[in-house]
DNA sequence: TCCATGTTGTAGCAATGGCTACAATATATT
DNA sequence: AATATATTGTAGCCATTGCTACAACATGGA
């Protein structure tokens, strides 16, 4: 390990740098983001979110959707009972407001950039988890140049 | 739940729409890139990666670090053998430069719009899995406005 | 009313990605 | 060389997020 030399030495080994942990405290988040997004939607556009309607949208079998909701009503986001459809709680709803607003503005950034609409969105859909409120509020700024925090 | 009136009645249950799929699968590439991206960094800043120095920079334990190796291995993207350190394969350094590229790239292109350099980089650790081909190169060009596509 | 179909729920499997606790090996210090 | 420390590996736990197969329930049509 030291005769021939061809390592550049060990500068020490570094300190903990990337935060993966972020990461993986984000996908856990991911998921219930989309969910109540979509519930949301479901419930302003069909009038009710099921759990087949779900499933349908977001690509996966009615039995993840299933056990997926228990979690999202544990964590208080959703109310749903047995055979019926699903509500969004307050919190929920926030969060679903939330999530779908930074959706929009990810999306239009990206088409705001040339990319085409349909990439945009589906970009969208993965990088909406990642950006923090500084980015947000940078894409915003870059779609409406002249205004600069009014509602 | 048709007497009061207030559900917008239901056009359609919808087609499939979101493609989590796609989400999904990022996520599934997204730890196989982290790691061969940071392997690459560590030999080539301090001569080689080791299972220890991988666990401190990634935020996990070595019986985590340990795991995934091997599943790497199975992909062909690292070799290594019992107690020695680990390598990248042809195709681990590639995975690793690309990553390392785009990763770079979007960091870069979020401090360009302002965003303050520590948030940038990690958002951009999460974004950049999920960042398309056509976004990168939007990104790249918004960077340099000039060139439109030499090395 | 009866039955077919659609919808929801449950059982049980797999892969991923975390962890602690403990064992084995390698390296450094005396 | 002997011992202490650091590193690597293994066993076994948990949660998440997929799935298929099957069971139960709800609803519309005959
Ligand atoms: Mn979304
Ligand atoms: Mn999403
Ligand atoms: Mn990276
Ligand atoms: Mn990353």
């Amino acid at each position: 390990m030291s005769s021939t030399a061809s390592a550049p030495a060990k500068p020490r080994p570094a300190p903990p740098r990337v935060s993966l942990l972020r990461t993986r405290k984000e996908h856990a988040q991911e998921t219930a983001q989309d969910y109540v997004e979509m519930i949301g939607e479901l419930i302003a556009t069909t009038g009710e979110a099921r759990v087949t309607d779900l499933a349908r949208r977001l690509g996966v079998t009615h039995v993840t959707v299933n056990r997926t909701i228990q979690r999202l009503r544990r964590r208080g986001l959703v109310t749903a009972l047995p055979y019926r459809s699903i509500f969004l709680t307050d919190a929920g709803r926030q969060l679903s407001e939330e999530s779908r607003f930074r959706h929009q503005v990810v999306a239009d950034f990206l088409k705001s950039l040339g990319v085409p609409a349909a990439v945009a969105y589906a970009d969208a859909e993965g990088m909406e988890h990642h950006v923090s409120r500084e980015t947000l509020e940078a894409f915003a700024k870059h779609l409406r140049p002249g205004r600069d925090r009014a509602g």
